[in-house]
DNA sequence: AATGAATGAGTTTTCATTCAT
DNA sequence: AATGAATGAAAACTCATTCAT
């Protein structure tokens, strides 16, 4: 009845969904939880999604769908790997800034073993790999050294990700309060890290 | 009855435990199948462990008591800072070949809320955060710059890890079957790119 | 749409509830199972029949306006008992083959407990009986005699209808397909064995 | 605590099953009422039999276990056919007696889907007829005679049983009682009408 | 130390039905 | 006539835990 509850049902299981998922994992969350949680009937689970691993499926496929897309046009050949690199890594801190729970969510789930989606899984990755490759190509990185190949990117992948990964930890521990000019900073150091090592990050007293 | 079988009970729950934490996740895993994986009785495992999360509470002290201590004495003012960093890495990749699903399966709970263990977490990430300072000092990187230190040590973690994580995937994909060998490459490459960045990786066709 | 879709929507609703309802059961079958196979909006069926039980009933009158005036013209006294007799096993076995899933599925439904059609059961039995009396009197069989009045129409309807109700198997196991002769033979069969007993069967080896 | 009830728990669920199934089908009863009935705590159903159809399982194998040893010692040379015959059935419809509920909730079952217990079904009713084809071949039948062998057989177990599937119809239509002389009629009945034909079948008004 | 049985609250899923449109 | 969404109850099943032996 409130104006925010009144998007369709379906989106609401699916927001819902993946905050607690986020949270306390798939196996950790309850149909109950989520159907109080996004004031729905608990039998809309089913109707909608037959169950709640087609919500999995669904959160899965929606994530790749927009994921994917990022590395579609990082390979501008008018600009130097460098200003690639840096131009995919704001693209991903963004991305990620925008849809933190779910991808949080996508990331833990990945290695875990739920036998209905591990098809879904492994045919995004695949896509996924086939779209890095063009940029490891700029960097000297050969496709074909595959061990080389399966480090860097997943590196990188989770090297942003545990900012946000350790959120909570980091607040509490350290009291950093994230803005726009830390996001700015995180880049640039996620960068320099990357392309230049350890030595290359400016470090700034805060 | 049979030779193997016969480490205690207890121990049996334990390893069982691990390996089937780190392939569901904690909330995945029902004590049932705990019990039966471990051919033991059921009521067994309350009467070790007092119930399902007191094994996930020995588990993370496990853990712990033996991650912690790699960290002690890495700042040998005797050695240069790389020679440290690597020296570091190839403990870190050893501890991880050594345990790694106790491993993963630690990184992977770690973000979620399981309210009974969330002070231990705590705590010993705390610890954790103080080994790391030294380390992070010798390589110019003041402690107090909180984003930088809490950016640079998780990226290191989780960059070695990910192709732990990733195995599953990584082996249908790319066809890898890691050996001595391997993990001696992966160990450098891993140092390069924290040293010197992605340019500092020397490629190897494989 | 498809021209054989378009009987009325009503009609398909029945059609489909005793094919569904013959395989497996009338509480094995769900209304949405029935919707679905008969491409109709699940509402319909409240619609149409006042819920699930109202297609139950419905099918019972339906059957019984079609199945007890088969009894009804059976003793023209210008015939031998024996002619009735092979004309009503003939009627039967032809009407059983017309409408062989509704018979199969009311025979089984017959003695379960469904309250809602108890009455119905009870009202077209006895009219049925009543209908029967009349050719055991010719057979010499004293309707009074209530034992054997008891004994040897039901019996007649199963012996007959066994071959039907135990098709799937028995084309399994015997590799029987069904055809014209098959019938004729099968009539005769039926005839002699309620006329004179086994020892006047003619065996045919096929 | 009662001492009836002091039989164990899970002869109790099974004891309960046949009877519920027997009278309302086994997809028309629940696992609660079930629970219930037999007095136990509803997670033993799945604790003993894995579940409703586990229970279902091991109602069919218990039945066949005690019904197929029937036909095992009915082809005794000494007798004439007639004299087996007649054993045969007295031996069913004790049987039948000792077992109502069992026989007939099977029976009717029987052309029932449920997919997990159809090749138990298949199985069994193989058994069954490899049983019955001696005593066949004693009648002058020829088990290559497939319609024919399998016509007799089933009719007659059809035959014998209507009585007691109808048992509620006919005690209210007819108001029988049945008492020892009542069965022992009913066999002689059967018998004639199968050796003799109807004719055969003397009338006793009752 | 170990077991099999039992418990009760919890899980997910399905049910037949109803409603507003 | 027809629809898609929604409902609440009940379905089957699983859970972690406990207890008497």
């Amino acid at each position: 009845m409130a104006e925010v509850e009144k998007q369709n049902a379906r989106q609401r299981i699916l927001d819902v969904s993946i905050a607690l998922f986020s949270k306390k994992g798939y196996t950790g969350v309850g149909v109950r939880e989520i159907a109080n949680e996004a004031n729905v009937n608990l039998a809309m689970i089913s109707y909608y999604f037959n169950g709640k691993v087609g919500i999995l499926k669904e959160i899965f496929e929606y994530f790749f769908d927009r994921y994917l897309p990022i590395f579609d046009d990082i390979n501008n050949a008018a600009l130097t790997p460098e200003t690639c690199f840096r131009q995919l890594v704001q693209k991903l801190i963004q991305f990620i800034r925008d849809n933190t729970e779910l991808f949080l969510m996508v990331y833990n789930e990945l290695p875990l073993d739920v036998p209905e989606v591990s098809e879904i899984k492994a045919k995004r990755i695949g896509e996924l790999i086939q779209k890095m490759s063009g940029m490891m190509i700029r960097f000297g990185i050969d496709p074909e050294d595959r061990q080389l190949f399966s480090i860097v990117g997943p590196s990188l992948i989770s090297a942003i990700l545990t900012q946000f990964r350790l959120r909570p930890v980091i607040q509490h521990l350290f009291q950093i309060e994230p803005d726009e000019s830390y996001y700015q900073r995180y880049t640039e150091t996620i960068c320099s890290l990357f392309l230049e090592g350890v030595s290359g990050i400016k470090s700034i007293a805060i």
